[in-house]
DNA sequence: GACACGTGGAA
DNA sequence: TTTCCAAGTGT
């Protein structure tokens, strides 16, 4: 191409002067590290994730010092991250890389994308920041990013559109190196600058090229995002069951879960949904236990 | 495409 | 206090 984007140079620069140091991202983290932090950072802040990677990557340095250990032990120190169900699939994805792979971490966009818990951002995210490649990194921030500078919105849709892709590789510098730089670069952006709420505009690199600040900021205007109901649902529940599980030494009763959640249709429902995801194991006389 | 799936900090 | 949101994936 030779010619560069009029958004990459600034945006470049300010990922320069302004990148967090981040664990994952120093030049000697494995390509390991870089994928238990994706798949740690799925839905969940950089914050809560900084801690428990830490301990993950020096308890488990390979993808094969994970998979030698029950998967319980996966999601017990998976801790209060959330979403557990990723503790599995990263145990399971370990085991892949063993016994598929040499125990080491695919190179290949294809290849990663048949990882349990690697879908199309994981699989780019990890061939673009563990390998150097050029990929297109779709996250909720880059959408956020170019919803507003380019389309002129405050708030990308519910899903991710087809036009979203082609607009997102339309603007990925063509060189590899600057291509990998420019999308976790991006990303950044959303994550310090380009916020959900109370975007800090003045900071911004890119804010006399903004479509959404030169329309005047206009608010959100798509259909209403439904906002996720949490008290009483089943979702607690299985997090308050699973919590017991999660601190307890060994084996717990069944009547230590029946007093961590009052209304026994839904509970004996969510234990059922726990041991049939593999998360928790049913043992003899109603007792339970991390897998 | 809609839904289920955890957790806790910020406004 | 309630609502919103955080580097998504699998069904």
């Amino acid at each position: 191409m030779g010619v560069m984007n009029e958004l990459h140079a600034p945006v470049l620069a300010w990922y320069d002067a302004h990148a967090r140091d981040l664990p994952w991202r120093e030049p000697s983290a494995s390509a390991w590290s870089v994928m238990v932090s994706e798949l740690m950072l799925q839905q969940t802040p950089v914050a809560r994730v900084l801690p428990v990677h830490a301990a993950w990557l020096e308890r488990w340095p390979t993808p094969a010092d994970l998979a030698a250990e029950p998967t319980g032990e996966a999601v017990r120190a998976w801790g209060r991250l959330g979403y557990p169900r990723r503790a599995l699939r990263l145990h399971a994805a370990a085991s892949v890389i063993v016994a598929e792979h040499g125990g080491e971490v695919p190179t290949s966009h294809d290849v990663l994308l048949t990882l349990p818990g690697v879908g199309e951002y994981t699989a780019a995210a990890i061939a673009t920041f563990a390998f150097g490649q050029r990929h297109v990194v779709l996250d909720t921030n880059v959408r956020r990013v170019l919803g507003r500078v380019v389309g002129g919105v405050e708030l990308p849709g519910a899903s991710l559109t087809r036009a979203e892709r082609e607009q997102a590789a339309a603007l990925l510098p063509e060189d590899r190196p600057t291509a990998a730089t420019w999308s976790v670069a991006v990303m950044e952006l959303g994550a310090l600058v380009c916020t959900a709420v109370n975007p800090r505009c003045g900071t911004c690199p890119v804010v006399d090229r903004c479509a959404w600040v030169a329309a005047g900021r206009p608010a959100y205007d798509g259909p209403p995002r439904r906002a996720q109901a949490w008290a009483g649902t089943d979702r607690q529940c299985r997090g308050r069951l699973l919590a017991v599980l999660r601190e307890a030494e060994g084996t717990v009763p069944l009547a230590r879960l029946e007093q961590a959640w009052a209304d026994a249709p839904q509970r004996v429902r969510c234990l059922a949904g726990l041991v049939a995801d593999g998360l928790a194991v049913r043992l003899d006389d109603g007792r339970h236990a991390l897998p």
